[in-house]
RNA sequence: GGCGGGUUGGCGGAGAGGUUACGCAGCGGAUUGCAAAUCCGUGUAGACCGGUUCGAUUCCGGUACCCGCCUCCA
């Protein structure tokens, strides 16, 4: 049984899918101007963890995820027309889809690395504009919508319900609102559909004029084409529940009265970083690609980022990380040590421990789930060779996403390979020391010994005198070249 | 101003009205040529003030402080 938290309803529900041969979802993706950022990456962790649970219960072939891009933005069209002013060649739409090709590559790349599986559909914006001025038609000869100066704007007081997922009223967020308010809507909440685009701005020909969409639209356009009218999950950040979400209710219940649109919907707390929320306008961010780059390997990062409950904020810190690179490097150490014996562990959706799912069920109780992996880690190591026991542990840690468990190693290879050709020549230092140690030369070996862990190397030395190595995270290249 | 969330041991971070959370670090031990790694052992904290209760960190009320949304934002 699946509980989430739903904040439509502000309780924890049991989760029952409109059709569990078909289980859907929807997670609001990024708008793609530049690279992601450490809170963009938390929801899709997050919604990961989701995606691997109802694939789980479900079935693989039973869930459809769906996370979009966003590609139509002024932040885009400004950064294309910044490069046609810097002497870009092409035109505005080649330099943005430029751009935006670009930037799903960037984040397809960065989210790879944190081991997110791709959703089902990734779909983008601007491929299902038909779609949206489909569903902007309808809204109008609904009485939803109306046009106004050429745009496109969604009344507001033609749904009832609006605020209901935010739990405001339509009044008071007017007698507070610091909205500047256009002269041509009729209520100063009513949101734009679709806008009129100038020459120097990308847009569709519509039955309003060339123009281009509003944020909200195509959440709801893409939900309705890729899922149907109504689905399962919803998800995105917190921050996104007022307006974008709000407004995304009330256009897709307006276009399709019958229908529940989403039924559940989850929002994770956001990302802070000294005290205060992560973003792009406080300037306080830094990318999933910077810290990659800072060797902090992406399994730590996912890691970090599950330790604390979805629903709680998130303070990213050096302490979390140098936590989360202990625990990882805890769990490689294990696996290597059952290797030495000859002990594989078999990877199988059906050996993952019931415990740990279900407080992962219990509202993605990840803190929970990972208490639980670490009495899975102890029973391992007691159990001596038992392959089930073993299996377990291993087979728990890759349903959360956990496999390589080798912290810094494919993050730093790159590097290494550069600064002294290659991760051999580790390998030959390495044996250098072994030698010295079977002669007993324990000055030198010694000596050898703390100059490689100066220079970032951890070092374990087994019984049979057989030395096994992995980085620490202040791998130090230049100190290691110059033991060779 | 309106709405919502939070405050737990050195740090991180959960559950549960009454029994050890757990992890990281630390400390002690085993092991080791000395170390490292590993293993074993070790921690009674719950912002403040009231209330309910046989009993509250857990429920209720209040106070303080912090954070988010109300404007593009994951």
């Amino acid at each position: 049984m699946i509980r989430l938290r739903n904040s439509l309803t502000r309780g924890v529900e049991e989760f029952e899918p409109l059709d569990p041969d078909n289980v859907r979802m929807y997670v609001c993706g990024p708008t793609v101007y530049d690279r992601a950022h450490l809170g963009n990456a938390r929801p899709v962790v997050v919604f990961d963890v989701l995606f691997r649970l109802l694939r789980h219960v479900y079935g693989a072939e039973h869930v459809t995820y769906v996370r979009n891009f966003t590609d139509v933005d002024d932040k885009i069209n400004a950064e294309a027309l910044r490069r046609q002013k810097a002497g870009a060649k092409g035109s505005l739409e080649e330099l943005i889809r430029a751009r935006t090709e670009e930037t799903i590559a960037w984040y397809h790349a960065d989210m790879d690395a944190l081991g997110a599986l791709r959703p089902t559909h990734e779909p983008r914006a601007t491929e299902y504009i038909g779609q949206m001025i489909a569903m902007i038609a309808g809204l109008i000869a609904g009485g939803h919508a109306y046009e106004a100066e050429g745009h496109v704007l969604f009344r507001v007081r033609s749904y009832r319900d609006y605020g209901a997922l935010s739990g405001r009223s339509v009044d008071d967020m007017i007698s507070g609102a610091r909205v500047e308010v256009a002269p041509f809507k009729e209520d100063p909440l009513d949101f734009v559909l679709w806008k009129p685009s100038d020459a120097e701005l990308p847009g569709w020909d519509s039955p309003w004029g060339r123009g281009r969409p509003g944020w909200h639209i195509e959440c709801s356009a893409m939900s309705r084409e890729l899922l149907g009218e109504s689905f399962d999950i919803h998800g995105g950040g917190i921050d996104l529940q007022f307006p974008h979400h709000e407004n995304e209710i009330a256009q897709s219940h307006c276009a399709h009265p019958e229908a529940a649109f989403a039924r559940y919907w989850l929002h994770n707390e956001m990302v802070m970083v000294d005290g205060k929320k992560m973003s792009k306008s406080l300037g306080n961010f830094f990318t999933v690609r910077d810290l990659l780059d800072k060797n902090i390997d992406g399994e730590v990062i996912r890691l970090v980022l599950l330790m604390t409950h979805y629903r709680r904020p998130m303070d990213w810190t050096e302490a979390k990380v140098q936590q989360a690179t202990a625990i990882i490097s805890h769990w490689g150490t294990l696996r290597r040590r059952l290797e030495k014996i000859s002990i594989k562990p078999q990877i199988d959706p059906s050996f993952v421990d019931d415990e740990f799912l279900a407080a992962i069920a219990d509202d993605l109780n990840l803190p929970q789930a990972l208490t639980r992996l670490g009495r899975l880690k102890m029973d391992a190591e007691l159990s001596g060779s038992d392959q089930a026991t073993i299996d377990s542990f291993f087979s728990s840690l890759a349903f959360l996403g956990f496999e390589n468990l080798a912290p810094s190693r494919a993050a730093i290879s790159a590097a290494v390979e550069a600064a002294i050709g290659g991760v051999e020549r580790i390998g030959v230092l390495v044996e250098r020391l072994k030698s010295l140690r079977a002669a007993k030369s324990w000055a030198e070996a010694d000596s050898l010994r703390d100059s490689l862990v100066g220079a970032g190397l951890k070092l374990q030395m087994g019984k049979g005198g057989e030395i096994d190595w992995e980085y620490s995270p202040d791998l130090d290249l230049k100190k290691l070249k110059a033991l060779e």
